[in-house]
DNA sequence: CACCAGGTGGAAC
DNA sequence: GTTCCACATGGT
């Protein structure tokens, strides 16, 4: 049994967060809260000795046991699991979450990237606020295509005040997942996306088209929901990863 | 030049 | 209820 230890790479390029990137020396850099951070994966005191890291990296939480419950749920969960070693869930900005996976919708993990990037124009996440005083016009220059009414009808409602960010926070599940559908271009997938990503509901389990098919091949069309439970988010990680990575390459599907 | 990308809204059955 | 399709953009 290998130790269990944050994998860099698997957690901060495995597509719940857009904003972190690698440089030929290993060294992963990256900006959430108004902090910059430089770590390797072979010194994680950067991540260990700060406590607003600590807290981004998720790394009070019990990982070794949640891998233990998950891989005692079935037997291609615990290979899943045992294959995925290292990722965690981050605690992400709500707002930046909700804003990232409004963007993420029919595009590539590349692209969003370069989104991103021209909004946060090298050093923050962009306010409601600052996303109203950008425009529509001004979204779609920076290349969000047909998302830029969704993500202005977003910063809209927060800075409104018809979404209360904070408030959500209280909401159980499908009352919060009500609330954010209520963003033109924030259906199903988006919402859970934003819940598990930027308000650490690690219960959501989002449904994309991979996840569609993972369940369909590996779990007879059973719901996620129901076979993980409390930690469905953290189980649909492991096999996003081990699907793409591992599964439908040996078997070449 | 077609087709795709970790979807969604809306119309049409 | 379900099934289609357009949607803007850059990459194969």
């Amino acid at each position: 049994m290998m130790e269990y230890r944050l994998d860099l790479a698997r957690t901060l390029d495995c597509g719940q967060a857009f904003r972190w990137t690698q440089s030929e020396d290993g060294l992963w850099q990256g900006t959430a809260g108004g902090k910059t951070l430089g770590v390797s994966q072979h010194d994680l005191s950067p991540v260990m000795e700060d406590a607003f890291w600590r807290n981004y990296f998720d790394m009070d939480f019990d990982y070794e046991g949640a891998r233990e419950a998950l891989a005692a749920s079935s037997p291609v969960m615990a290979k899943a699991a045992a294959f995925s070693s290292g990722i965690q869930i981050l605690n992400q900005d709500p707002w930046e979450a909700l804003c990232s996976f409004i963007i993420s919708q029919n595009n590539n993990i590349k692209r969003i990237k370069g989104i991103i990037s021209r909004l946060c124009c090298g050093g923050c996440f962009p306010t409601p606020e600052q996303i109203i005083e950008i425009g529509v016009p001004g979204l779609r220059a920076i290349g969000l295509g047909f998302r830029d009414s969704y993500v202005y009808d977003a910063a809209f409602r927060v800075h409104s005040g018809l979404i209360d960010l904070d408030q959500i926070k209280t909401l159980d599940v499908p009352e919060a997942t009500e609330a954010l559908k209520t963003i033109r271009g924030v259906g199903d997938k988006v919402a859970s996306c934003a819940l598990l990503y930027g308000f650490h509901r690690l219960e959501c389990f989002p449904m994309d088209v991979w996840m569609k098919r993972v369940m369909a091949d590996l779990f007879d069309g059973m719901d996620g929901r129901d076979l993980f439970g409390p930690l469905a988010g953290l189980a649909q990680q492991y096999l996003f990863f081990y699907a793409r990575e591992l599964y439908y390459k040996e078997n070449s599907i």
